[in-house]
Formats: C-alpha cells, sequence, structure tokens
DNA sequence: CTTATTTTGTATCAATCAATCCATAAAGAA
DNA sequence: TTCTTTATGGATTGATTGATACAAAATAAG
C-alpha cells in the first residue's frame, strides 16, 4: 500500500546513540546525524519526530543497555564478590580502552539534567543500579560473603556513586594504576 | 594615554563562570554571556579573545577554587578524620541545595575533554585533589588516625573517584539519604 | 495497470551562532 | 587644549542551527 523504509531504524538509533555518545547533545548538529546516518533529513524528522526524541531513544537504548551489562554480571554469578570485581574492573578496562568516549548516561545527567525527560532515564537507571547491586549484596549477605552487620542498600547507593565518579575519571585521563586502586579501595568497604 | 576600562573582568570572568556552569559550554551563547555580564561584544572579545578563552579562564577559577576549599578543608584541622568527613558530607550539602548546578569541573570533563586545555586542566586538577587527599591520609597515619598499613595513595585516587561520582549523583536527583549513606560507606574504607 | 500511501532527497526556512567592524566616546599625555 | 590610544556598543558578517515543504520515487492493494 505504502512505500517501504529503506534504512534500519534500530541501526540508525544505534548510529545516533554513538554520536552523541562521542560529541554530547548540543555538539552533535542534525547535519551530523544526517551524514553519519547516511539518511536524508526528511527521513530522519518523518522516523523520529525531533533531535530531542531521537536523543531520548539514544538514551534509552543505552541506558538499558549498561545496566542490563551489570545485572547480568551480578545475577548470572553464584559468588558475588568477584562478580563485583569483575564489573567494576570491566568499566574501569572499557574507560582504558577508549578515555574520549566516557559514559553516555553520565554526560546526559551532567549535559541535560534540566531536560526532564533526560533526568527521569538517568534517575531511573540509577535507581535500577542501586536496586541491582542491593540485591547482589543481600544475597551475599546471606551466602555468608558479607558480614550480617553490613548494610547491603548503604553499600549499593555507595557502590552506585563510586560507578559514576569512574567514568568521570576515565574520562579525566586518569591511567590503570589510578583506576585499578581505587577500585580495590573500594573493595574493600565489604570487608 | 587611553579610555578605562569600564567594567570590572574580574567580576565578568566570574559572571561568565556562573553561566557556563549552569548552562554547559555549548549551550551557553555569547548573546547569553553579552546579556548576562552587561557587557558589549566588542568588549568581550577585546578582553577575552573568544569564548574558548572565557571558558578557560572560568574554568580555572572554579578549579583553583575547589581545590582550594577542599586543601583548605584538610590542611586546617588538626584530626583528619573529621576533616574529610566534613569536606565530603559540605560537598553532598552543596549538591542538594542546588541540584541543577552540579560542578563544572565535571561538566567539563564530560562535556569537552576532548579539548586539550580543557583536559589539561581538568587533569591537573584531579592530581591536586589526590595529592592534597594523599598528603592528609599520610598525616593521618603519622598522627596513628589511620592504621600503619593502609595506602594513603591508594586511598586518595579512591576518594578522588568518589568525590566525582558525588558530583555526578547529585544532579541525578539523589536526596540526602542517599549521598549521605554513601558517604559513610565511603568513609569505612579508611577503617 | 491504477491508485492510494508513504519514503526519499533536496531546497529552503527563519533563527541563531561566534566573531568582526567601525563610528563614537572617554581618558591620560603633551 | 590637542592628540593619541583604548573602550564601548550596536550593526553586521557569513556560517550553521533545527526543522519544514514539496516534488519525485517507490510500494502494495484493488
Amino acid at each position: 500500500m505504502a512505500r517501504t523504509r529503506e534504512f534500519d531504524t534500530d541501526q540508525a538509533v544505534e548510529r545516533a546513540m554513538d554520536l552523541f555518545w562521542r560529541r554530547g547533545y548540543a555538539a552533535t548538529s542534525m547535519q551530523d546525524l544526517i551524514a553519519e546516518l547516511g539518511i536524508g533529513s526528511g527521513s530522519l524528522y518523518a522516523a523520529f519526530g525531533s533531535k530531542e526524541k531521537l536523543y531520548a531513544l539514544a538514551l534509552e537504548r543505552y541506558c538499558s543497555r549498561n545496566a542490563g551489562a551489570l545485572i547480568a554480571h551480578l545475577e548470572s554469578a553464584e559468588e558475588v564478590r568477584p562478580a563485583l570485581r569483575a564489573a567494576l574492573t570491566a568499566m574501569a578496562e572499557a574507560d582504558l580502552c577508549d578515555p574520549e568516549r566516557g559514559c553516555l548516561m553520565v554526560n546526559a545527567a551532567t549535559e541535560r539534567a534540566s531536560d526532564p525527560a533526560t533526568a527521569d532515564r538517568v534517575a531511573a537507571t540509577m535507581r535500577l543500579v542501586e536496586s541491582t547491586l542491593a540485591g547482589a549484596l543481600e544475597r551475599a549477605r546471606a551466602r555468608g560473603e558479607l558480614a550480617p552487620d553490613k548494610d547491603p542498600v548503604a553499600l549499593a547507593r555507595f557502590l552506585t556513586t563510586f560507578i559514576q565518579g569512574m567514568r568521570v575519571m576515565g574520562k579525566a585521563r586518569a591511567d590503570r594504576t589510578f583506576l585499578e586502586g581505587a577500585v580495590e579501595a573500594a573493595l574493600t568497604t565489604l570487608d
């Protein structure tokens, strides 16, 4: 009945995510996106509506993927502490491999906190990270990996905060020694 | 011999800092600055050269002031641990009082890490924060406030990272309970 | 094939961007 | 005063911004 879309919407969001991730929201122009995505502006606006809406989709994708990776790390393994160490080390490694990139969610929190949709998405993801960590630490305590007098929720809040700090330090040219030292020190809160 | 400048350069940088702080670099236009500073564009460019140079001055001021506050907190007090707690609590309090604002240095690290001047200034300030913390913790160890087997440098790196995380969480709508819990958990690394 | 519907690509919009120009004003030196 | 020098502020620059208009092309149902 009608002409079929020539580009893959999913792939377009993926590439837009990549561009917003590297350059930020304001510094990424629609022309940049058009050039990178290889889609005409007419098609782009017909498919996504506006720059803000495309950004929202990109951020949503990033947040669910990122939180998903943490959940996968923590809920698949039996032993919690090694899994947590592995998750933190993986984040540090990502920052070291690609220091220019950082974390799209942290970028969103700092650059676009005044936008309600962005703020809501970031806050919701932070809560998910917190509750995932709290759940894992609760499990650790039940398993005897964590002392009974430790507070899983307080520790989860602490770790959530520390993780965001790592993303910032990664962009601030922190080296391997720095980040790994910080991770080891952070993990002593569990002892 | 020549006409005297009518505006206060120092105050102009101060107000520019305020604007960049709240809105970010890209989202702050020269027209915004002209309106906020009450200076004509001719005078502004004659005095500061470009938007980037004005931003550099604003960031420099913020960084030295911020690191200075931490140094003042840690090096004035005799007991290190209460001073460190007070410093972290003050940061959390600042985030809670003005959540829209966040930290200009964190914003700079995330939004403008690709600019060498910005990246250098941020990295240098991070190193100053780290060494200040390391010095304080070294002193704490000498005073018997910190166990001899603790590593002041690793702890300083950890705390530097945690502080940046707090700035991010403050913008992500973290509440008082969250931030205070995180601070208390972070401080247990010293035990 | 015809027709209805959607996509595509280009041209284009007004608005805004950072930056420059320049006539005028002001202030100290001679 | 007169002269030199700098500051001021508004007009203006060309480029770019996010977004829209629209004709041509493509698709599938009837």
